[in-house]
DNA sequence: CGGAATCCAGCGGGATACTG
DNA sequence: CAGTATCCCGCTGGATTCCG
C-alpha cells in the first residue's frame, strides 16, 4: 500500500490540519446531508427543510451559515413577501460532492455488513 | 445534473440510510484519524495514541471498541507481560480508505480557501 | 416564508487516578 | 502496557415561540 516512504500527505497527528478542521464540520449532523441535496441545484429554505427530515429551523440555519462562510454556498435573499430565500453551491462546494458522494456510496455498500458484525458482536461473539 | 430521474441513490432523507449511520460514525472526533493511522499495518494500543494526539485512553478505547462492533477492525491480545495489543484493518475496514482519502485530499487542498471565505465572511464582507 | 430568540437535555469528549 | 473507573464540562442539536 506504501509505495513510496510518505504517511498520509499531511500531518494527522495535527489537530491543526485541514483534514481534521473539514471532518469536523461535515461530520455535524446535517452538513453532509445539505451539500447532497443541494447538489442539484438551488433550493430555498423550506425546500432543503422538507427534504432533510426535521430539523429545527434553528439548526439548519447554523448549518447553512457555516456553509456561507466556508464558501460553500451562496444565500440569495429577495425582497418580496413572502421573502424568498435560495441557496446554492458555489463552485467549491460542488467540488465536495465527489468525495462526499464517495463516502455515500461506501456506506450504502456496506451498511448491512456493518449491521450484521454489531449484531455478532452484541450477541459475545 | 440530474440525467434521469433519481435522485441521491439511498433516501437521504431517511434517519435511517447508510449515509446517515455512517456519517454519524465517521464523523466523530478520532474514528476517521484511527483508520487513517492504520492503512499502513497494524498498531499498537500506545502507538495508536501517540500517534493521533492527545486522546484520553478511555475515548480511544470508545473508537476501536466501536470500530471492532462495525467489524472494520480487529483487536487482537497476546497474553504476555506486559501485556500487548494490537489493532488491524479488517478488508472492510480497508476499503474505507478510498472515500476517506478522497475526504481528506478535498480537506488539504481547500482548506486555505475555507480560512478565507471564512476571514472575508466575519470581515462583514 | 424564513428565520431569530430562548431554553434545555444529552452526550461526546477530556482530565485524572487507579489496576491486572 | 492497555486499559477501566469516575467525575465533569461544553457544545451540539432539539422543541418551542415569536417576529418582519
Amino acid at each position: 500500500m506504501v509505495t513510496n516512504g510518505t504517511y498520509e500527505r499531511g500531518d494527522l497527528f495535527d489537530p491543526n490540519c485541514g483534514t481534521r478542521l473539514i471532518l469536523d464540520r461535515i461530520g455535524d449532523k446535517w452538513t453532509a446531508l445539505a451539500v447532497l441535496r443541494l447538489q442539484h441545484g438551488p433550493l430555498r429554505f423550506t425546500e432543503l427543510r422538507d427534504g432533510i427530515g426535521s430539523v429545527a429551523p434553528k439548526v439548519l440555519t447554523q448549518t447553512l451559515r457555516r456553509l456561507e462562510r466556508d464558501g460553500l454556498l451562496t444565500r440569495e435573499v429577495f425582497a418580496e413577501v413572502p421573502p424568498r430565500v435560495v441557496y446554492d453551491l458555489t463552485p467549491m462546494g460542488r467540488s465536495l460532492i465527489g468525495p462526499l458522494t464517495a463516502v455515500s456510496d461506501w456506506a450504502e455498500e456496506h451498511i448491512n455488513a456493518i449491521t450484521t458484525a454489531q449484531g455478532q458482536y452484541d450477541a459475545g461473539s
